[in-house]
DNA sequence: TACCCCATTACGGTTTCCCATAAAAAATGC
DNA sequence: GCATTTTTTATGGGAAACCGTAATGGGGTA
């Protein structure tokens, strides 16, 4: 059963219709939290308290607006509350759209329910609060399938190096000098370019550009 | 007076804490218009109806769904209604931060108010309405501090046609022809080498990737 | 019309990228 | 240990990009 509700999320007008949605759902006791840091004192006070939270509805993007904080981001905030309380039901309520933000969410750090803001999310958050209470997780389908579609190549920890490095404006033959300064092997010149056709030939692309915006548009860089 | 008002927001849940909003301003009499197409329609249909509407409160984005649309944004939407009813009032609410766009909203659309989603926006949304039934239009300083701030370059429709160009893969050498072919001009490659090197130097890059990832993470491209 | 100004285009030299091939090094198998 | 295979690195020729400069062309003005 979910009775206490904590809101992470810094938009005041998110934060309104979240707790319209939980209200007809007959939950009331609702806390919220503007700010990531807030958030986390809130669940630790209340597990210090003996009286936790059932479920955590947190945004990932926390824009900063000039006061200090520790933790910047929902993912961070969702490591962070799990070490506090591994219990804690965590559902994510983001316009995130990257395939591989949600597929982080889904694998790694295991997250209940993802809810994207869109058209009907509303009814969505409700459907997925359900699912939540019978312990179930809430991926929806068309969600999921986003993440399928990027599994046409697997980007290795080299391929994302290179392509970061190219996105930064290195050139391709000082990309080995770098490589070597991090200690990263092979380093060779001929061993990126290796690597950057592999890419291409994989995705069906002719030219760095063309890698830069895939990796751009599905949030690998 | 305003007492009658329009919300044309694809997101349920935005369209949720607007109407809240309205309420608590003591204002009932409200609709909601899930895309433009429908708005444009309750817009004529009042108008028709002798029962106008006062206000009407937009997003900019609408996402695509499948469903057929005639206008598909935002700023369409807003050139369309004041051709049918010129003295309504439009509040734009968004998450909208681009500089270029803030600045086409206030000086070439002459909206009434723009109101980002941001932390304290259901307050801002209530202060702006306030002050648009006074007749004043309402663009918050902090807004147009913006503008002049992050107005590192201002992207032209050729720049944004060249820069997706490449990131479509097009050898920079056949842009030309490319131009030629969609009748725009200039098409030398000159012409795009050169504009390639005004974006470039504006941002202090010094490679194409460079230019792909910044639009990119900007949502330009 | 003649002239100037500006934007556009054309051209040539240099650098970087691309690609195929070969050499070197490392891993594997017997 | 030695041969084989695979991975990494090196090299060179040709294509594309980069960059400065010169030529072209169109619009405005007297």
């Amino acid at each position: 059963m979910i009775t206490k509700v904590l809101i992470a999320e810094d938009h005041e007008s998110a934060n309104i219709s979240v707790q319209k949605t939980l209200e007809e759902l007959s939950i009331t006791n609702t806390s919220h939290a503007y700010y990531c840091d807030d958030a986390l004192n809130k669940v630790v006070n209340a597990v210090k308290a003996g009286d936790s939270f059932d479920l955590l509805i947190t945004d990932l993007y926390f824009e900063p607006d000039g006061t200090k904080q520790v933790i910047h981001s929902g993912t961070e905030l969702i490591t962070a509350v799990r070490a506090i309380q591994p219990d804690l039901k965590i559902l994510v309520f983001s316009a995130e759209n990257k395939p591989a933000t949600i597929d982080l969410l889904h694998r790694e750090l295991d997250v209940d329910g993802f809810v994207r803001k869109a058209r009907h999310d509303a009814k969505e958050l409700k459907q997925a609060i359900k699912e939540l209470a019978q312990h179930r997780r809430y991926f929806p389908r068309h969600i999921m399938q986003l993440i399928d579609k990027k599994n046409v190549y697997a980007f290795t920890d080299f391929d994302i190096t290179v392509i970061t490095l190219l996105a930064e404006g290195v050139l391709q033959k000082d990309i080995p000098s770098y490589l070597q300064n991090k200690g990263i092997k092979p380093s060779g010149l001929s061993s990126v370019e290796k690597k950057l056709n592999q890419m291409k030939e994989a995705l069906e692309f002719t030219k760095n550009e063309q890698l830069i915006a895939y990796c751009k548009d599905l949030g690998i860089i």
